[in-house]
DNA sequence: TCTCATGATTAGGCAACCCTAATTCGGGAT
DNA sequence: ATCCCGAATTAGGGTTGCCTAATCATGAGA
């Protein structure tokens, strides 16, 4: 019990990794080091490196080619600045007058630099919000997250009649086109047609008709339960 | 024209650099390398290293053994991070409730990773404001600044009445002391009292005498007319 | 003019991170 | 049981920025 505590003073990089290995393990099931390189936009030697060095600060546990496991310590850590940074973008899009393809790549910087006091501060003037503004959870101090169960659109069946609950989508001009056609979470759609094989999607959304091809579709997550 | 306008993708160690290169030549007189070690509490060597580092950068000029001076693109650099710097200490005073002595810390790891854009809207949100907490005048957006004249408490003369201006202090203990013996910006205060050779200064401060050390009283600076 | 203290610079190293090139491992297909 | 491809790791380098120890310049005073 040393490593289990120190959540503080980890580089910039350190931060990124944990949150990429985190992102990249829902359950806890192994990421490839392979997988860490192309999601950080690094070599694939850079990262057999600092795993090296994060699983000797007991950040995460290494099986050499097999792939690598968040400790406890580890996880805590990632959450934290899951945290961070999905408040950081409430923040910026409640009191600063942000939208919301600008907000990732602010945070992305910002989450590094801000103390705790300073989050948790942001936290209580948002009255301590439960998502962000593409509706991804934000961890709870303690490290606690509810992951609701979400369906992608692209999943949903002809009939259906659903509640956006997520975006996953990053890309700015991705997220001002799918903002533009009402697809955002709260946003009620009914999926109107469907063509097999990853072909697109029709949805009905605020009052109109949009077809949506597979990649975009994919990453609209509705809530499991239909709306009546 | 080329380092005259690349203010963008400096590190924060050369951002550290310029700010307190920036602090250290009033009125452009040159600084010397150890004054900026000390400083930054860095080592003479560091020192030297990094400064040829700019000089190559365009930033600053350096004469061997004689001192460092800003190029204009290196000042507009300093003051872009001043005013960031003092920007993000008044916001966090104006709207998240920081008390003046714990914005410096946060301020100066934020500043290096706001982006103007984000700089620019919170200074909106504040109705762009003159001056930071501390009473320090925030450099405008184009780089321009004007430093109000000044006086030390600890060099005006028994009977002067005068306004605090500013508190060129960081340290929180200190800062929290002074807050509490009412000597803050704006404050209107009289010398009652001053004993030579750098003896204690006595002032009336929000109805009651304070005596202050050397220290502290060279700290707190002074409009330079009375006030009746 | 010469000496020497003080301050500045050069020499030589170290740690964090990144890269490309070369090598090695693991597991499916023959 | 072997071969082999792709994934992973090791080898070897580069940059940024910091440090200590050693050397050197400057200017004040003898």
């Amino acid at each position: 019990m040393h490593a289990t505590t120190a959540t503080e003073s980890l580089t910039r990089s350190v931060e990124d990794y944990l949150k990429a290995i985190y992102r990249l393990s829902p359950e806890g099931r192994p990421a490839s080091t392979s997988d860490i390189a192309h999601l950080l936009e690094l070599s694939a030697p850079s990262v057999s490196g600092m795993v090296k060095r994060l699983s000797e600060l007991g950040l995460l546990e290494h099986i050499p080619y097999k792939g690598v496991q968040l400790t406890d310590s580890g996880r805590r850590a990632a959450l934290r600045m899951v945290r961070r940074h999905r408040l950081i973008e409430v923040y910026l899009v409640q009191f600063l007058g942000y939208p919301w393809d600008a907000v990732h790549v602010e945070a992305e910087r910002l989450e590094h630099a801000v103390s705790d006091t300073l989050v948790e501060r942001m936290a209580a003037a948002l009255g301590h919000p439960a998502v962000d503004p593409h509706g991804d959870p934000i961890p709870e101090a303690d490290g606690s997250i509810r992951e609701p169960a979400c369906t992608p659109l692209s999943e949903l069946d002809v009939g259906d009649t659903v509640e956006i609950l997520r975006v996953d989508e990053r890309e700015p001009e991705r997220l001002r086109y799918l903002a533009s056609l009402g697809l955002i979470p709260g946003a009620v759609v009914r999926v109107e047609d469907r063509q097999p094989f990853g072909g697109p999607v029709t949805v009905e959304a605020a009052g109109a008709r949009q077809v949506l091809g597979q990649e975009l579709a994919h990453v609209v997550l509705c809530g499991a339960e239909g709306v009546r």
